[in-house]
DNA sequence: AAAAAAG
């Protein structure tokens, strides 16, 4: 398909599509006419008519805030209230000031609400969101043709527009602030099935919005909801908790949700391990709705009796196929099943993640109560933007090749700066000696992986996104979910042994619109991953050397994960496989929709903010 | 087999 003989050319050639996909206005000039440019919603700045601004989602909005203009929310105002309704107790002692202040009901003490700091601003005053100058034309086609199943019992209807789902006015707002017009195709489906109280297994590609998608409806919820007034005392009581399988997600996810319930007096924690745990138990003891923790600081927060989950209304997981396999399963399932949270029907649980092998279905669903099986295919996923190499490359080359790799890299960096670019490596020592090395050839690297501090963590992350140390070497701890603008490069310097992981990892470039490119150093150690690599690849439309196929002889019964449900989708619904419950009516009320069917699509505006990555995560 | 997640 891409026909570019070397990797710098192919280095030059994703510069120039980009350039081509961002200022041209005319699609034809692509140099991949074949495939439209997919570019993601939240990056589609200001399509079409230059200088409009984008379509209010709601006219309630429209009227509490004048378009998008920096003055709607340049902090809270005061008297200003929370728009969105109140809750009489927010977080914990309801009717108190230092829990509850910032609803706003609290015999005008609002200090708890003064204190909220705007995450939409840096911390010198600035809008985070860089503006988008140029106006781009876009393909929406691609966009509506994601093909979206969803089975089980009597499935709510997708909406179109975030008005319509009447998020309610404080919540909308922030949609509004985020530079979110319209619902990307996970939550058009995710979120009314959660508002019906139902609960969800979701199976969609990275960079599709799931972090929205779970907590649009979470934060709705707890607005609207009447709880019974929360205990006092140092044991905190949340009553959403949002799981996720790495620290660095955890914090994302927690920066996320913190936009997102801005002023609307939901108050969000995250508490995870290898931090002081001391900021994180005040933090607690200040009431919290929604927290978001690591498996391991949870448990410890809830055998101090600091955290009860006896008020839990809704759970999430993310990267749930991975917090359900092998190595964290046993940890999940006790903080799920034996640590006094209501039982499965009397909470919401939903289950995102862009993989659901069958028999993390099966486990999951011991969680789970008559859910809805939702999958949102790849097509026009974030991998149709990547590029994907495969060399061949003995162990003993790697280094070399690696060098020649961020050589050729150097000289096609843009404005003198190095492209980012994240190198995979299989284990922690790896890491560190591979870091070394290029440290000592003169490459500005740094690494990640579970073995530093969690300080070195944040830090390598950190000078790596701030392009001060444009390499980074990691593990699979950065594997999923990060969102980390401007990857231009991946490279799996050892590739997994499991389909899935590539997947997650190559993810990480190909974001925000920018095309991405994938290098994996391939060779016969990774026998069990020819077979599903070559089919991925050929799905993808990429071109599949002809060796590629030639290892998957040499794997005995390797090779797992035949990518199920074929290439419209990333997978299928267990329950409809072989006679697992057959007989009730799971799938009755499914519906399968390309996207055609449903009007108001995507077609008049496309106007996501840009710069505003994460929230499509 | 490795990585992640508590200290």
């Amino acid at each position: 398909m891409i026909m570019t003989t070397s990797w710098a050319d192919s280095v030059a050639a994703s510069e120039k599509e980009v350039g081509a996909a961002r200022f041209s206005s005319d699609q034809a000039s692509q140099p991949r006419p074949a495939r439209p440019t997919y570019v993601p919603p939240h990056l589609r700045s200001r399509p079409q008519s230059s200088g409009s601004p984008p379509a209010p989602p709601s006219a309630g909005a429209a009227v509490a805030s004048a378009g998008n203009e920096r003055g709607g929310y340049g902090g809270p105002t005061a008297g200003s209230r929370p728009t969105g309704g109140f809750r009489p107790d927010a977080g914990r002692g309801g009717g108190y000031a230092s829990a509850g202040g910032w609803s706003g009901r609290t015999g005008g003490r609002d200090r708890g609400r003064d204190r909220e700091v705007n995450p939409f601003v840096d911390k010198d005053g600035f809008e985070q969101a860089v503006v988008e100058q140029d106006n781009a034309v876009i393909n929406f086609d691609a966009y509506e043709d994601i093909p979206v199943e969803a089975t089980g019992d009597k499935v709510p209807p997708p909406a179109s527009t975030f008005a319509e789902i009447d998020l309610g006015e404080a919540l909308s707002l922030n949609i509004q602030r985020c530079k979110y017009v319209k619902p990307t195709p996970i939550q058009r489906h995710a979120i009314p099935i959660v508002l019906a109280g139902r609960d969800l297994m979701a199976c969609a590609q990275t960079g599709s919005g799931k972090t929205a998608a779970f907590c649009f409806p979470i934060i709705s919820g707890i607005m609207r909801g009447q709880y019974v007034q929360r205990p006092r005392g140092r044991t905190a009581y949340p009553l959403a908790l949002i799981l996720s399988p790495t620290r660095e997600l955890s914090i994302q996810i927690h920066e996320e949700a913190r936009k997102f319930s801005y002023q609307t007096g939901v108050k969000t924690v995250v508490a995870y391990g290898g931090a002081p745990i001391t900021q994180q138990l005040r933090e607690l003891e200040r009431g919290v709705d929604i927290l978001v923790a690591t498996p391991g600081r949870l448990v410890d927060l809830l055998e101090r009796a600091r955290v009860s989950l006896q008020m839990i209304k809704y759970l999430a997981l993310d990267e749930a196929d991975r917090m359900l396999d092998m190595g964290f399963e046993p940890q999940i399932r006790k903080i799920v099943e034996q640590m006094g949270m209501p039982p499965r029907g009397l909470r919401q649980t939903m289950l995102f993640s862009a993989t659901f092998p069958k028999e993390i279905q099966r486990l999951a669903s011991d969680f789970l109560s008559n859910y809805i099986y939702l999958t949102v295919g790849r097509v026009g996923s974030s991998t149709d933007l990547i590029l994907q190499r495969v060399e061949l490359v003995r162990e003993s080359d790697k280094r070399s090749y690696l060098m020649d790799l961020l050589h050729a890299q150097r000289e096609n960096g843009v404005h003198g700066k190095q492209a980012l670019t994240l190198v995979f490596v299989e284990t922690k020592r790896g890491a560190d000696s591979l870091e070394n090395w290029l440290y000592t050839n003169g490459f500005p690297a740094t690494s990640i992986h579970g073995d530093r501090s969690q300080q070195e963590r944040e830090l390598a992350l950190r000078s790596f996104k701030s392009g001060r140390t444009p390499i980074l070497v990691a593990t699979d701890v950065a594997a999923r979910g990060l969102d980390i603008p401007h990857v231009a490069h991946v490279i799996n310097f050892d590739l997994p042994n499991d389909i899935d992981d590539y997947v997650h990892r190559i993810g990480r470039t190909g974001r925000a619109g920018n095309t991405g490119l994938a290098t994996a150093f391939f060779n016969e150690n990774n026998s069990s991953l020819a077979r599903p690599l070559a089919e991925l690849m050929q799905e993808a439309n990429q071109e599949v050397p002809t060796w590629l196929p030639r290892f998957a002889s040499r794997s005995h019964g390797g090779g797992r994960n035949r990518r199920s449900g074929g290439s419209r989708f990333g997978g299928r619904d267990f329950r409809r496989e072989g006679s697992f419950n057959r007989g009730t009516d799971y799938y009755g009320g499914g519906y399968n929709s390309t996207g055609h069917g449903i009007s108001a699509g995507y077609g008049a505006y496309g106007a996501y903010g840009a710069g505003v990555t994460s929230a499509w995560e």
